[in-house]
DNA sequence: ATGACGGTGTGGCACCGA
């Protein structure tokens, strides 16, 4: 079973490579961030077609969140409960599976721009928030997945020059400190779980994410700021976490690519 | 230090992302 995270930047504009995605790699779960439409311009119809479920919380021109599902999701929630925000990043529903109902929560994460702006204090409300939320999810749903573009290099082998971006944004001390509160809730980055060994060469690097700018992605100038948690009670299930860097190849690429979880029986 | 690229909006550039 296969649990997927796609920042799309634009689903108006990826929806082609979405759907031809799916079709080559059929995953249980898909989360998309970035959607940038509202909720009257959602391509449902095309999603169906393609054999799956869409449940969708989107804003115009900015954020938006969905969640597509082989089986049909129920109690969907938009949103951090609890928390007001303005912005479209959280999308939540539940998944039948072998082991029973799967809660997942799918989120775009806040940017935050650079440390000390408005926005920055904005990231460590809305982490904080999503904490306490999570916190509450997962005495409700032992069995959680935690997905999406987290805007959060977990350590120095999550991007390409640590030193050069050192305390920049997605780098600092203080989002890396939220980040290791929510893995401490009791959820497990993939990804990092399957690749223990940190990369100090950029080369030996998982990136998910390159800049637009200056043939970031042929320079392999990324950083790993998607992930796919799963909770403890999931952890001896997961048999893979792979980035799937060839939709970066496509014309007009997200500059995002899936990361994908595989849980085995 | 800045901007580079790409997307959206009601635009002739600004704002935002990472």
């Amino acid at each position: 079973m296969q649990f997927a995270t796609w920042n799309v930047n634009s689903l108006t504009v990826r929806l082609p490579q979405v759907i031809d995605w799916l079709a080559a790699n059929p995953v249980a779960v898909l989360g998309l961030q970035e959607l940038k439409l509202t909720d009257d311009k959602f391509p449902l119809q095309a999603f169906l077609d393609a054999g799956y479920n869409a449940s969708f919380f989107g804003q115009k021109t900015y954020n938006g969140v969905a969640l597509l599902t082989k089986a049909q999701a129920t109690n969907v929630v938009k949103n951090i409960p609890n928390f007001t925000d303005e912005q479209a990043r959280v999308i939540a529903a539940t998944v039948p599976s072998s082991w029973g109902d799967i809660r997942i929560v799918n989120g775009y994460f806040v940017n935050g721009q650079a440390p000390g702006t408005d926005k920055f204090e904005y990231k460590m409300n809305w982490l904080r928030g999503l904490r306490d939320y999570l916190r509450n999810e997962l005495e409700k749903n032992p069995r959680l997945v935690v997905m999406g573009d987290f805007n959060i290099t977990r350590d120095d082998a999550d991007s390409h020059d640590p030193e050069g971006l050192r305390e920049t944004i997605h780098h600092t001390t203080l989002e890396r400190e939220q980040l290791k509160a929510l893995l401490a809730l009791g959820l497990i980055d993939a990804h990092r779980l399957v690749h223990p060994d940190l990369a100090v060469d950029k080369k030996d690097k998982f990136f998910s994410w390159w800049d637009y700018r200056d043939f970031g992605f042929r320079r392999n100038r990324g950083l790993r700021i998607d992930y796919v948690l799963a909770s403890e009670a999931l952890k001896p299930h997961i048999a893979s976490c792979t980035i799937d860097k060839t939709p970066r190849k496509n014309e007009r690429p997200s500059d995002h690519t899936p990361v994908v979880m595989e849980l085995r029986p």
